[in-house]
DNA sequence: GAGTGTGAAGCAGTTCACAGCG
DNA sequence: CGCTGTGAACTGCTTCACACTC
C-alpha cells in the first residue's frame, strides 16, 4: 500500500517486466524496417516513419518501444544504430538459437531450405523424421534421424527451440516429447492446438486456420456488400 | 424503452453482427474437432469437451458458438452434425474458392502441393512466378504464367484469392496488382507488413516472426528464470 | 442435475491528447 | 517547434457467476 512512491531514476528499461506479444511481434517488423535505414544510411528516424511502413499508428510505436526504455530524443527521433541494437537483443537475435526440425515432409523441408532465418541465428542442427526410408539420408550437412532417437538427438545437440511439422495426429505426442526433453520453444505447423506446460512458450504458424479466416470474410463480404460510400477508386 | 420484448422466434444466427478475429479462428478449431466427433459418431457434445482441446475455456466455447446463434440445448449440449454444418457454412467451407498462388519458389511449391486445403474447397488455379525460366512449366496441371499476365490471369480465372509467396521486396507490388484485378482476400508469407484498401482483407503467415517471438521468449527465461513453485513433473 | 445462455466485471491492448524536453 | 513520453479514456476480448431450461 501507500503508492510505491514513483521512483525517479530514469527506469532505463523495464526488461523486468513482460512485454505484450503483440509488441514483440510488431518489434520484428520495426527491426526489418530499421535494419533497411542502417543500410540507407539513415542515422535517426520518428515514430511516424516506423509506423507508415508497420501498419501501427505513431502512439503504438512510441507505446511500445517504452517497453525498451526511453530511446528516443524529443524533436529528434530515434537513433537508428542504437534501436537495431536493442531489438536485436530483445528479440534474442544476438545469439545463435539450436533449432530441431521435427519432420522432414514437404513443409519440414521447405522450411528447412529457406535460408532467410539461418541469417537471423537460428540454425537446424537436427531433423528427425519417422519414416525409416528417410533415415539416415541428408539435408544439406544434417543427417535425418529415426523418431526413437528424437530425445537423445535433442539433448545431444543442446536444442533450444524445436519446429513440429508432422501430420496433425501425431503433432501433440510429439511436443510432449519435445518437452520432454527440456525443449522450452515449440513452433508448431499442424492445424492442431497444443497443449503445454508452463514454462514452455508455443508458438503456431497455420495457413489452414489463416485461409478459412480469409474465405469467412468473403463470405461476410459477399452476404454484406460493402457500404457503397463514396467512390474507392 | 420497455425492454425490447425479448423476441421469441429463435434468432437463428446474427450473421449481421460482425464475429471477433480471434472467435473466427477458434472457429477451424473447433471444426477440425468436431468433424472428429462426427467420424467417431458422437451426436452431441459440451462445451468442456471443445474447450479441452482447443485450449478455450468452456465458458469461451459458449460464447463463440453464441455468435452463430443459440445452437445448444440445456443440460444436452449441442449437436455435433448441426454444429459442423453451421461453421462450415459460417467459414465458407460450403463452397470452393478460386486461389491464385504468386511466386513458385520453394515456399509456393510446397505450398502447392499441400493436399490439406484442396480438400477444403481450395482450389488452385493460377500460378504466377516472374521468373522467366519457370514459365510455362507445370506445377501437376497448372501452368505457371509470367508476372506481365497477373492481372489478365486472375481475372480469366475469377480469382477469389492470392497468397502471396514472393520476395519480401516484391511483396507490396504484388499485393497492390492483386488487388487492383479484384481480389478481396490475400494471404502474405513474406515477412513485410502490407497495405490494402479497406474491403480487402489481409492475413499474415510468418514463421520469422513467430520464431523471433519464440526466441523473445527464450531470452527471458535466460533472463528470469521461472518461480521455482513446485516441482512441476 | 447437467450444461447452455448471458449480463456484468475484469483485463489488456490501443488510441488520444497533451505536457515536456531538446 | 518537432517529436517523444505518458496518463487517461476507450475499446474489445475474456472470464465469472448464475439464472434458466431440458
Amino acid at each position: 500500500m501507500a503508492t510505491v512512491r514513483r521512483v525517479s531514476f530514469p527506469l532505463v528499461n523495464n526488461f523486468t517486466n513482460r512485454i505484450p506479444d503483440a509488441t514483440v511481434r510488431r518489434f520484428s517488423l520495426y527491426l526489418r524496417l530499421l535494419e533497411e535505414f542502417e543500410r540507407a544510411g539513415k542515422a535517426t528516424t520518428a515514430s511516424t516513419a516506423l509506423a507508415e511502413h508497420t501498419g501501427a499508428t505513431a502512439a503504438q510505436v512510441r507505446k511500445d518501444l517504452q517497453h525498451l526504455g526511453s530511446m528516443g530524443k524529443r524533436g529528434l527521433g530515434y537513433s537508428v544504430p542504437e534501436l537495431v541494437g536493442v531489438l536485436r537483443r530483445t528479440l534474442g537475435l544476438d545469439t545463435s538459437w539450436r533449432v530441431a526440425l521435427v519432420g522432414a515432409g514437404r513443409i519440414g523441408r521447405a522450411l528447412f531450405e529457406y535460408g532467410l532465418f539461418r541469417q537471423r541465428g537460428f540454425v537446424i542442427t537436427t531433423v528427425i523424421d519417422a519414416d525409416p526410408a528417410k533415415v539416415g539420408r541428408k539435408l544439406r550437412d544434417v543427417r535425418i534421424r529415426s523418431s526413437e532417437e528424437l530425445e537423445r538427438a535433442l539433448l545431444e545437440d543442446r536444442t533450444d527451440l524445436a519446429i513440429l511439422a508432422v501430420p496433425a495426429a501425431a503433432t501433440q505426442e510429439m511436443a510432449d516429447r519435445v518437452v520432454g526433453a527440456g525443449v522450452k520453444a515449440v513452433l508448431n505447423y499442424a492445424p492442431v492446438q497444443l497443449r503445454a506446460p508452463a514454462g514452455v512458450t508455443l508458438r503456431h504458424v497455420s495457413m489452414l486456420v489463416e485461409l478459412e479466416s480469409l474465405s469467412h470474410a468473403l463470405v461476410r463480404l459477399r452476404r454484406h456488400p460493402p457500404a457503397p460510400s463514396s467512390g474507392a477508386s
